[in-house]
DNA sequence: CGGGACCCGGAGAGCGCTCTCCCGCCCATG
DNA sequence: CATGGGCGGGAGAGCGCTCTCCGGGTCCCG
């Protein structure tokens, strides 16, 4: 902490504006912020020298009395290994989901001038200091996406009586307002897909068994499928990774050579599934039918284009901005969840 | 505006902590912030009481007096265009790139405290209402990636006195600080790699004339592929996106049927030539040779994998946000550039 | 043994803002 | 014409923190 700034004509303050404008210091308050009747004239005379003296009120000095920041964390919380040959937390950050989040955040946030801070809690450590950190009413509120099994943050936040959101549902339940996607009414419409096709020889390749949303895509596929009487449906387990994906698929492909349908519980896996296929010379969707469930950029980048499940990322975001705006606005209220509708995105693959 | 606040049994403050310890308020300050030196004994008294009254320093004071946030913006200066299909900015954010760079800037902001706060600038207007927010004193320094074409933001950051740092040279040149990669090393590098292979009908695909990595990475190629007898490079300019390079590299081969070789300014577009490559017959490499730019996640997701030129932009976005802290220790400090090696990351492509 | 240098704790003045009170004015009403 | 109420403006008390200044104690040196 060096002597720093520029030490040049300090920024004008409330004072400032209102010795110029020849009026109180709260009647310039007022004017800014719209807070109670003032006379027309007056209000253009000072907004005249707030324009003169360069005005811009100071965040800091508002915050302290109203307990305002008009800023909420986006907090991603993620599992704690990080590899030597990650040690840019690069898997998190670089899957385009997480753009797709901020990107739909922002649509809710920015006009109302609310910004997001960006965090990461990437250890047992960190959750605890970034609960620290919130207490320090730094900020207003929590948008979390929570991609760590059995996270401890969802419940530490509520704990911590922070007004918080969560992208997807929590893994254990707790009285917390999400958003999410009904995973298991996505994963029937991929089983109707595959069977409609012709498909009779079914399999998956799974996601995570610890996370919710890999739990509830294979229950929702096996129903879908019983109902239709298939009883069983062999499945692999994957990361939600490309490599993953193709991992999963050679080992579905050497126990289950004959599959001729496969549903795969996110698009990355299922764009590694598609190079696996094709390295074995299956055609897609001819000899075997792929389907993936995000609709993400890979949905597009893959060959043959994949069909796919859509989940309304943007939408989910928008709304979880909006759930936690309200939450801020009145704590008290109770915990909401909003469940999004998937759609088939009908491309190549299947 | 509504009541909001729990109103429950407030956060203590130092002054609770104080009276708990049995010190003054400033010697609880000085403590809590290591400022100078205070009796072991009173450090534990003072500690322990922290710990009793579970005080947490109030951000927004300290803020106040000190002027100093703790937060930095990270900045991303984009084109207006947002289409009705694209209302959610997802072009940007959707681009893994966008979260490398979060990742680098992170693994230096985290262990100083120090929380980047998102912003876009997508329209002119855009751009003012963020130099009119940072002079809030609302943060003290921002990183900015601007993707846009003859971006003002660089010119209105540095007028307005806010420490800055760019992830790439601006596209005029102003006194700003930098970090970059070396781009015509970069392209040579893969003029030399297709020459070595034998390749001797090369063609490329440019990335946007208006940027100046699209503009840096044509010159370098040219030049290195001039050094080596070919006085003229055919090329076809690239949107820097994944469709944007089908689109380029169908041209490409249209005029130019006999290409035995391609340099694509960058893996996404690369992404694209390989699918239409394939698309038309062609083997890679055996027919053509491929080699992309940026090693980013596209290049492990395409077939054949591709060989590109690596730029290490996680290591870049730390820089940067080293770039900048030292900057807003030291506001008088001169402007400074870093820039990095590339190496070729040798796949099956090329 | 006296005096200066140094060390450590306390007092108190703000940082820039909001918001509650209060007061004076004007108008409507009896 | 007296009175009550409503409206619009000002005064001033903090919000929680840092930091300068000050004073008392201790130690060292001449």
């Amino acid at each position: 902490m060096t002597s720093s700034r520029p030490a040049g004509p300090r920024q004008p303050t409330l004072e400032d504006v209102a010795r110029s404008a020849g009026v109180s210091r709260a009647t310039v308050s007022r004017v800014v912020n719209g807070t109670r009747n003032v006379d027309p004239e007056i209000q253009r005379i000072v907004q005249e020298a707030v324009a003169a003296t360069g005005y811009v009120p100071n965040r800091a000095a508002r915050t302290l009395v109203t307990r305002r920041t008009d800023s909420v964390a986006l907090v991603f919380s993620v599992p704690a290994h990080r590899t030597a040959d990650d040690p840019f937390l690069g898997q998190v950050f670089s899957d385009p989901f997480f753009g797709r989040v901020v990107g739909g955040l922002l649509t809710v946030l920015r006009p109302r001038g609310v910004h997001p801070v960006l965090m990461l809690a990437d250890s047992e450590d960190a959750r605890h200091t970034l609960v620290a950190n919130l207490r320090q009413e730094h900020i207003d509120g929590v948008a979390l996406v929570s991609i760590a099994p059995g996270d401890s943050l969802p419940f530490l936040l509520t704990e911590a009586g922070l007004p918080t959101v969560l992208f997807a549902r929590p893994s254990t339940p707790i009285p917390i307002s999400y958003v999410d996607v009904a995973q298991q009414a996505g994963a029937r419409l991929a089983a109707e897909r595959l069977l409609a096709r012709g498909c009779r020889r079914i399999t998956t390749v799974a996601g995570p068994f610890d996370s919710p949303a890999g739990q509830d895509r294979l229950a929702g596929f096996r129903a879908a499928m019983a109902e239709h009487g298939h009883a069983y449906v062999p499945s692999v387990e994957g990361s939600f990774t490309q490599v993953g994906g193709e991992r999963a698929m050679r080992e579905l492909l050497e126990r289950y050579p004959d599959t001729d349908g496969v549903f795969v519980a996110n698009d990355l896996m299922a764009q590694g599934a598609l190079l696996v296929l094709r390295d074995q010379g299956r055609r897609v969707p001819e000899d075997v039918a792929v389907i993936g469930f995000d609709d993400s950029s890979a949905a597009l980048a893959s060959r043959p284009l994949l069909t796919t499940i859509r989940q309304p990322v943007e939408d989910m975001a928008a709304e979880m901005a909006r759930l936690l705006m309200a939450l801020i606005d009145d704590p008290s209220q109770q915990t909401r969840s909003v469940i999004f509708k998937t759609s088939l995105v009908e491309r190549d693959s299947a």
